[in-house]
RNA sequence: GCCACCUUAGCUCAGUGGUAGAGCGAUGCUUUCGUAAAGCAUAGGUCGUGGGUUCAAAUCCCACAGGUGGCCCCA
């Protein structure tokens, strides 16, 4: 057998070996340290044998630092083994406490684990304690993860047999799937048994003893952590002189792979709990789903506590709140944002820089209603496709007129359908083309209750909306440009953590329009743009909008939850619908083609992710409040009065603390505003004319004549914050 | 929409069946102060709403509303 190392040496054997056997020869403490491997890039347990000639990595637990810290970089394979772990533990700690508890599927995550678990009764945050005490038994106990497989017709009498119908279904989709065998982990050692001839056997059950749940093998069938049970017999029958006492023992079918033993868990805690559904599907069975998470150490699931505090706080429901940015209000609506002016201010800034930018690029700004008849809708295609997603329509009887109709209107849930009126308002050459429309422009979606969330999802927003009309000829030039804008757009925030995915229709399903050609012919033109621009990008079958494919441009908030912040959708159909024309260079009518794009996305949605990236700490350019100004005590209100005055007049968007506190306390007050620069003024400036600079970051940057902050300060915005006020 | 949990002063929160509390904020007075909270005082709550159990409900039960975490959804 010949195992090829990371650093591409070679070791040969004649036998048998595991990972184990290979880290061994290597040397001692990689031995001791190893809890998995990589074999062929594939996750392998440390003590299975190795499948024949592969490539071989070690798996190893961290090295800690003094503090008890992991060294360096966490390694996410060696997490993944030690998380797939731990939802074993907390099944088999939760089968325990609740007998009646059927396993469903328990999968590792980025940050943790889950496992979903059906329970007659729902648990809750008070019984984490109870579950994490029977863990930490478990853990103590320091048990063996042992692997058996069985073929698939045994596999499957076996999950059979345990009668748990989720499992089944995983076993079946196994066997689906390929899998010629089906796999176990037993969390521990087996019961064993022995005969007076001195044959050891081991006693397998799945959970408390009963008759059709076991079988026994011969103790010679454990192979490192791997049973062979191609031997196995459903009864032994003899006299048995030793015979430990039945006990407790676990196993769950499981692809793995898993650390060694339980006693690698190093620090682990229950988290949440939440309802999810099998297979996602909200008419079948319903599970608690049991969130946890671990790591190696204490200190490292400490420091992952605390970095989820510190994203708390970063929240933008939470600084939103305290910095007076915006409001949702019971008694105005679910999901109705109201943007406060600190919030209102960013926002009109937010409006100006991309306004300044699409005039810049050809746009042209128009603006449309916040209704429409109800059949612009069912010409777009929207009111049959997503009636449920919209607000009901508005019935208006015409009593002046008396022609006795009632007439219905909707409140928008896109501006695109007006964008195309105004396009149909006029015939187009083609020398016209492009056409670009763009408009802030206000839609609103019925969305479900429980998928509200802070500014991220609402059911009144605003997009900062644009129609591209074009030829087919200008098609990836135009489509280019877009995604280039948006990408213009995050480097001038500074995202840095961007991921771009393209939406693309799911052929089975029946939730789009328009012709399969038209969708193929959009999708490829929008993966060669992506290609020839050489972005890194994903493909996502059944994500695209109803009309077209799109290009997403997603990012993280503080708490891991992925939005979509920007989109470039490529759209043959609603022209279609519509039948939009232009007049050709041949003097014909053609059915000109239409990019949807928004860079924010929304206002509302940007605003949060921009919140929590800044911390709400925004940029000078951006800030609600710009400038402070504190007198050191009520006698220097009249000069504070004229420093604001000369700030003012030079543009700047500056305040003044007239309250009676003491300079510390109004200095704390601006702080937690966020407040980019506080002038500090006492008799010292004023005899100077001058201001005592404090920055909300760098401190006190000492005292300047007042023109001299206004020059620096212009400085820091002309050079996009490049050259900061004090250096 | 579904499941679980939560809702007490403007904000953050304590209060597990027996007369509603704290800190911050607000207001007033004193202090007039030089880089992250001066001192004192005052006001502010039918404890989300409605119903029920009880001699007695912020506290127990039910319904509804809103929020949070997930699921489903997401043009």
């Amino acid at each position: 057998m010949q195992i090829t190392l990371p650093d591409g040496s070679v070791k040969s054997y004649d036998r048998s070996v595991t990972a184990l056997d290979v880290a061994r020869d290597i040397g001692p403490r990689l031995a001791e340290a190893a809890i998995g491997a990589k074999v062929n890039d594939q996750l392998w347990d440390i003590n299975r044998p190795l499948p024949g000639d592969c490539k071989l990595a070690i798996i190893t637990r961290p090295r800690l630092e003094k503090d008890g810290k992991t060294k360096g970089e966490h390694n996410p394979d060696a997490l993944y083994l030690l998380r797939h772990s731990t939802a074993h533990v907390m099944a088999e700690a939760i089968q325990r406490l609740y007998p009646a508890a059927k396993l469903a599927y328990g999968p590792p995550l980025e940050n943790g684990f889950y496992y979903d678990i059906s329970l007659e009764a729902p648990i809750s945050s008070e019984d984490f304690p109870k579950i994490e005490a029977e863990m930490a038994k478990i853990i103590a106990e320091n048990r063996q993860f042992i692997r058996y497989e069985l073929p698939t017709p045994d596999g499957m009498k076996r999950v059979a047999t345990e009668g748990n119908k989720y499992k089944i279904d995983n076993a079946k989709r196994a066997v689906d799937g390929g899998a010629a065998t089906l796999s176990w982990y037993v969390t521990g050692e087996p019961r064993r048994i022995r005969k007076a001839s001195g044959e050891e056997f081991f006693f397998i059950t799945a959970g408390p003893v009963t008759s059709t749940n076991t079988f026994c093998v011969p103790t010679s069938a454990l192979q490192g952590s791997v049973l062979d049970v191609s031997k196995k017999q459903e009864h032994v029958s003899g006299d048995f002189v030793d015979q430990e006492a039945p006990h407790w023992q676990w196993e769950d079918l499981c692809m793995g792979p898993h650390v060694p033993n339980t006693g690698v868990i190093g620090a682990f805690k229950v988290t949440s709990v939440a309802s999810s559904h099998w297979h996602g599907n909200v008419d079948s069975d319903r599970f608690q789903r049991v969130y946890g998470t671990a790591f190696f150490s204490k200190a490292d699931l400490d420091a992952h506590l605390n970095q989820l505090d510190e994203a708390k706080q970063r929240d933008h429901r939470v600084i939103g709140q305290k910095l007076g940015l915006f409001v949702i209000d019971e008694m105005v609506g679910q999901g109705l944002v109201l943007w406060k002016p600190r919030g209102g201010m960013v926002r009109t800034l937010l409006q100006e820089f991309l306004q300044r930018e699409l005039l810049h690029r050809g746009y042209d700004m128009v603006f449309t209603p916040h209704i429409g008849k109800i059949d612009l809708y069912k010409t777009s295609g929207h009111y049959p496709y997503y009636a449920e997603a919209q607000f009901p329509p508005i019935k208006m009887r015409d009593h002046v007129g008396g022609t006795g109709g009632d007439e219905e209107y909707i409140l928008k849930p896109m501006n695109c359908p007006h964008h195309i009126r105004i396009y149909a308002s006029d015939p187009h050459s083609y020398r016209d083309l492009p056409v670009r429309l763009a408009e802030f422009g206000t839609v609103y979606r019925f969305e479900q209750s429980g998928e509200l969330s802070g500014m991220t999802r609402v059911r009144g927003f605003t997009q900062d909306d644009a129609h591209i009309f074009c030829t087919q000829d200008q098609v990836k030039h135009e489509f280019r440009a877009t995604v280039e804008l948006v990408q213009f757009v995050f480097d001038v925030f500074g995202f840095k953590d961007v991921s771009i995915r393209l939406s693309l229709r799911d052929p089975a399903s029946d939730k789009y329009t328009g012709a399969p050609e038209l969708w193929d012919q959009a999708e490829r033109e929008l993966r060669e743009v992506l290609q020839e621009m050489k972005v890194s990008y994903t493909e996502a079958k059944g994500e695209a909008a109803f009309y077209g494919p799109k290009t997403d441009f997603i990012v993280k908030d503080v708490i891991g939850r992925k939005w979509q912040l920007g989109t470039v959708q490529l759209d043959y159909n609603l022209p279609e619908r519509f039948k939009i024309e232009y007049i050709g260079a041949d003097n014909k009518p053609h059915r000109p083609v239409m990019i949807h794009r928004a860079p924010f996305g929304s206002m509302e949605r940007f605003m949060a992710i921009l919140i929590e990236h800044y911390a709400g700490a925004f940029p000078l350019w951006l800030s609600p409040e710009q400038v402070r100004v504190l007198p050191i005590s009520e006698k220097f209100t009249a000069y504070g009065q004229k420093v604001t005055q000369a700030l003012s007049d030079a543009g700047f968007r500056v305040r003044l603390d007239e309250s009676g506190d003491r300079v510390q306390a109004k200095i704390k007050v601006a702080q937690d505003l966020k407040v980019n620069y506080m002038l500090v003024v006492g008799g010292k400036d004023e005899a100077a004319q001058a201001v005592s600079i404090r920055c909300r970051t760098r401190g006190d940057l000492g005292a300047v004549p007042i023109q001299a902050f206004v020059d620096k300060a212009k400085n820091e915005l002309a050079t996009n914050g490049r050259d900061l006020v004090g250096l």
